[in-house]
DNA sequence: TATATTAGTATACTTTTGTATAGTAGAATG
DNA sequence: CATTCTACTATACAAAAGTATACTAATATA
């Protein structure tokens, strides 16, 4: 089984790999950071727009997080110095990546909800 | 290319990825329950052996989240009554899947760091 | 010129999460 | 019978995360 790699892999537990652990889980948890990159998933986004499509988010918390996605590499802020300027997000090739682990996260969380909701 | 099936996936967003994706969040963030879930893929143990094994936690901690991940059917805590009693935690079958999501964890946090430090 | 929109910031507060420190009950060990 | 070990619990506190509410500067629109 490839679950047996795995097992021993972080039996071992290379420091790298409690580093790389530690920096997805500082992009997935809390409570806004996953609305705003699915938010993004559909496409780049103004601050406004976010705004409204997650509804219940002050924007001191949209602004924070942002910034600190940002400073995460997840997400890069462009501005177009049209007049009046827009401000526009995105998700960075990297931030469209952390697909594969809410997909990993879907699958778990399915798979356990059938086991223990007999 | 998955990735393009995964976004769509997501875009669609069913209440249930919601939910899944919210239980594997409550299993794996936090300061302690990943070391605690580490712990225990080194095979059963004892409450006095995970906080040997983690040295900075607090017994306070250590009981809060064995029994929030006893609840959340991650980990079991097994009674045996010999004299003195013993107490043994183990994962459950679908606490050691847990992996499939660090190892996405990892695989992403370790590709991030490639591309955001050069 | 008055009002609205965008992209935020400022201040004060509450809630949640985690820490520090001490204590307990039951049994074993010297 | 005093001390030690295991598996915790209790209380008080500090720090981090999140909320509520109001405000601002630059531009656009009526």
């Amino acid at each position: 089984m490839s679950n047996q790699k795995s097992i021993s892999e972080i039996k071992k537990c290379p420091r790298q790999f409690v580093l790389a652990i530690n920096d997805t889980l500082n992009v997935v948890s809390g409570k806004w950071k996953l609305p705003i990159i699915a938010s993004l998933l559909y496409g780049k986004k103004r601050f406004k727009d976010i705004q409204d499509n997650i509804e219940k988010i002050t924007p001191r918390m949209l602004s924070k997080e942002l910034k600190e996605l940002e400073l995460n590499g997840v997400v890069e802020r462009t501005v177009y110095d049209s007049r009046p300027i827009r401000i526009e997000y995105t998700l960075t090739e990297s931030g469209e990546k952390i697909l594969s682990v809410l997909d990993a996260m879907v699958e778990w969380g399915m798979d356990h909800r059938k086991v223990t909701m007999l």
